[in-house]
DNA sequence: CGAATTGTCGACCAATTCATTCGAAGGTAC
DNA sequence: GTACCTTCGAATGAATTGGTCGACAATTCG
């Protein structure tokens, strides 16, 4: 069939959907295999725990959100070196964000004691929650914790003018604006609405 | 403040958000009452048990249901009697399928095994699974239960046909039309492409 | 072939989690 | 005061869950 390493791939996709879904004390051993259709067991063979899948998972999507950037900044071409460097200092920091995130999952905390445990870290909870949103794809569950209806309102009036990264897929907006929306929203939760 | 049967709607909305994203099994007690402010105890106060809890929040989204769609309904106006008792004869099976679905979840599962249930009775994979997604906006989470390649292809055609019921709010669609299409996905699964 | 290696799985376990109970006590109205 | 409404922390017994182990297929390789 496939060697080892493919199938390790395989899984960590399969985890992902359910870690992104669920949150990684809500997803358990028997989903993850049920969904690739395997005995709980024979998931260590291929991994040593329920965490490090998980932290193969975070490895694999920061890997595919840091190549879509460097793709991005390929791309852009304008007032070139000027915008160049400004990017990379940004990565540093992505790269930074991205383990700050790591660390706190590995406490295993659910997405709720996650907001939480975010909340302390930044001033206006809207940012930490936006943060959870881009980095987690996690749009509809988090409304289940904001504290009052002002946070909720400015979340969902920062969501609209976040229609750029949310849906950056769409091919035909400018490339540099795209790039620069999303960076804006990744590294410092700055939106503009449009 | 508030009387108490206010208040048990608040819970049975808060609960409700919590219930359609996590599924009845996943979501536990402790969560409802966070989001709601309060000891875990207290919930208990006002429902006998999280079935019940469950039980209320169905029935509470049922009538949302039902009366949009009877709105929807009085709206119509051209071959008038005809279309009339067309649809509420639709209306009829539309209690049985909501019957169908309350048993369903009465028996504790998670969406994994509601959707392996409801698999059994629909021949064609992809009808379950629409269903799941209109009745629960289980979007997301359904993908990582689908079994085969061709199903998710499928699945995806047909969500991209379906914009008109997902996105009903969109007032400007003509209401007839819309009406049609939400009959037709709810009770028979038949999703037209635009 | 046959033996070594690779991969799968059911049964089991200890630890944790969870729904639910209960009694105490804070509030409020009379 | 006392009666009632409401909230909650602590306790509990049952269920769930991450992880282990040994048996046993399947595959590889000599």
């Amino acid at each position: 069939m496939i060697n080892k390493e493919e199938f390790r791939k395989k899984i960590i996709v399969s985890a992902g959907q359910i870690f992104s879904h669920y949150g990684f004390k809500k997803t358990t051993m028997d989903e993850i295999a049920k969904a690739l259709k395997m005995g709980k067991s024979s998931i260590y063979y291929y991994f040593e725990s329920k965490e490090d899948i998980f932290e193969a998972v975070v490895q694999f999507e920061a890997n595919i959100l840091r190549n879509e950037l460097t793709t991005a900044i390929k791309a852009v071409e304008s007032p070139i070196d000027k915008m160049r460097s400004y990017v990379f200092v940004r990565m540093k920091s992505f790269e930074k964000l991205s383990n700050y995130y790591n660390a706190i999952f590995d406490k295993n905390l659910d997405h709720f004691d996650f907001i939480e445990t975010i909340r302390e870290k930044y001033d206006r909870e809207e940012l930490a929650i936006l943060r959870l949103i881009i980095y987690h794809g996690a749009r509809k569950k988090v409304f289940n914790v904001v504290n009052s209806e002002y946070t909720a309102m400015a979340v969902q009036t920062t969501l609209k003018g976040l229609e750029v990264p949310l849906f950056w897929k769409k091919k035909e907006v400018n490339i540099e604006s795209r790039l620069n929306a999303i960076l804006d929203v990744l590294f410092y939760g700055i939106v503009k609405k449009r």
